[in-house]
DNA sequence: TTGAAAGCGTTACCAT
DNA sequence: ATGGTAACGCTTTCAA
């Protein structure tokens, strides 16, 4: 591997004008820069990372913790990230916790390792001491997006949870419900609390209540929405409508239904949070997450934080409602709407 | 940011003794062990893993290059990378190409001047002189998973994929169907032709041709399935039955399929490869791919040339029909047989 | 069992 | 416009 001493030989220059040749740190003659830039090609020489990151202590590699990469949110939030990063000349580390709190506790370690010059956080969890040590020491930079961390209260990007449980809760009434279930992640989780207490304050301005047994915290994932759709359906008084705190989990209830042949969404209508690309193919109404600007305005957040120090206040981004099949008016409001139809006939 | 230095006079030793006493490459009294340990934490000290990698001249990086990371095929092989990697304490730099072939030559670079022991190339792209410039460099060892490079050689793992076309084939041709279609991502990349390849000669058997105008390729993605969907149904003589090369694109087909009414499998049965998790929640029949397995086995696969050199023989896993609610007999066929079940009655 | 010192490949500063 | 050289933080000889 070619090092910047066999460039500098092989152009016959110095080691410095080498360097400075190919950062444009300062004025190199022409000619001299051609022949340098001829070396390199002729070399197939690359630039180490690691030496330029240790002499200029920058490592220009920003760190990106996800919980769960095979999470279809994940990847457009991280593209978002990258785009910004790439723009600014980073480059960009991705961690996948997978809600591990051992592997999220080795990778907070790699990345400081690594020396990376920021982190953007998108995991949720941080449950562990570790990323609050490293906060702490105040030596990176630290950034949320879309799940605050628990007592940290970090600068970060974060949809307006209650505002999202609000809209599904006018929805659903709107469409005759009356009866209404809650299915979230792990009940530590701001974003699961705040989409909850948002639904429940929206239902309630209807002068309707969410009863307790029809609120079911399970996994994250698509089984967890399976395990506590089964719950909520085998209950004595079902609701007829869902609110899940997000698609992973309703593609689970949906699957659920499909399963135990529920039609949806004649016998439960399911509402779920992110607006995941498959969400439109399975025809789920959601609320829509603009992923990508979420990504990418935590890591603007981030170089604003590199460049200018402070801390910025989060950033709240507007929920949307995107109604699809997977919601309806319940069955027995149907037959109501029916049965008057026909009284008016007559 | 604390370093050894730091250490070193914080517990009264030398430096190299603090280097010793944490990578354990050399006895170390307990009570020295100790004293280093104690002022490690009290500093929150964190070897710095740019120097250590200068130092030692090995990084313990490892680059996976994928194609597109929102392609959910990707995060469960790159978990698959990961975990083997994390056995080796390695870690793991993921690109994502996005297929843009800039970008696709920057993370070469990228990983390059990182010095990252070994890439595993998932991106089937690279058209481009970079990354065989670099293989022909030889100082990085280079494996392809899923799809093999053009030109290249490289050792890897890779699907079956005629057998697969082979399969899919006699499972269309069995249900009825007999007027074919291909639907491929862009015609260079291997695994394309090889998939078509088999379903061609698949079909052959049973004396059944596969029309030129039946073969569209587009874009890898579901929208390019939309779209060559498209077309394939404006035919004169559409096909009843339609093998895609991968999930995603197939998904494209299926939602082309509904926005324009048509049946599936009434009027066209659809077959995709790759067997993603949303397969199963759309009812997909599909070619399932060990995608953990793959990246795992590429992983090892590197990891084998790290250690003891060489050029491993390429490793070809076997597909597997998943027969799911996106294929059945064509709807004449159907006509046809409950004509003849009439004719039985009677 | 420990310490001293020579690198590793760059950048950045001080000269010229 | 160019060259020399001291860092950067660590690992790895070589000595003791």
């Amino acid at each position: 591997m070619a090092t910047i001493k066999d460039v500098a030989r092989e152009a016959g220059v110095s080691i410095s004008t080498v360097s400075h040749a190919l950062s444009g740190k300062r004025p190199i003659s022409e000619p001299t820069r051609r022949r340098v830039l001829e070396a390199v090609e002729r070399l197939g020489y690359r630039p180490n990372w690691n030496a330029r990151s240790l002499a200029s202590r920058s490592t220009r590699v920003l760190g990106l913790v996800v919980a769960d990469i095979s999470n279809p949110f994940y990847p457009t939030a991280a593209r978002g990230v990258e785009d910004v990063a790439i723009q600014h000349d980073y480059s960009l580390i991705i961690c996948s916790t997978d809600g591990d709190e051992r592997r999220e506790r080795e990778y907070i370690d790699v990345l400081e390792a690594r020396q990376v010059d920021g982190i953007v956080y998108m995991a949720g969890l941080a449950a562990n001491r570790r990323l609050a040590e490293l906060v702490a020491r105040g030596g990176i930079p630290v950034v949320a997006a879309d799940e605050q961390l628990r007592d940290l209260d970090l600068p970060g990007v974060f949809l307006m949870n209650e505002r999202a449980g609000e809209m599904v809760a006018d929805h659903l009434v709107a469409l005759g419900h009356r009866r209404l279930g809650f299915i979230g992640g792990p009940r530590h989780l701001p974003t699961v609390g705040e989409r909850l207490a948002g639904f429940v304050a929206g239902t309630a301005s209807h002068g309707l209540p969410v009863a307790d047994e029809c609120v079911i915290y399970a996994d994250n994932r698509a089984e967890g929405g399976q395990v506590a759709a089964a719950v909520l359906t085998a209950l004595d008084r079902p609701p007829t409508a869902v609110f899940v705190a997000n698609d992973m989990m309703a593609l689970g209830v949906l699957e659920h239904c499909r399963s135990s042949g529920l039609a949806v969404p004649g016998d439960l209508s399911v509402v779920g949070v992110d607006d995941l690309p498959v969400a439109r193919l399975v025809g789920l109404t959601t609320i829509h997450q603009p992923m990508y600007e979420i990504g990418a305005t935590a890591a603007r957040l981030l170089f604003e934080i590199l460049e200018s120090g402070g801390h910025p206040a989060p950033v709240r981004v507007q929920p949307e409602l995107v109604v699809r099949s997977s919601t309806g008016p319940p069955l027995d409001r149907i037959s109501d709407l029916e049965a008057r139809a026909q009284l008016a006939v007559r």
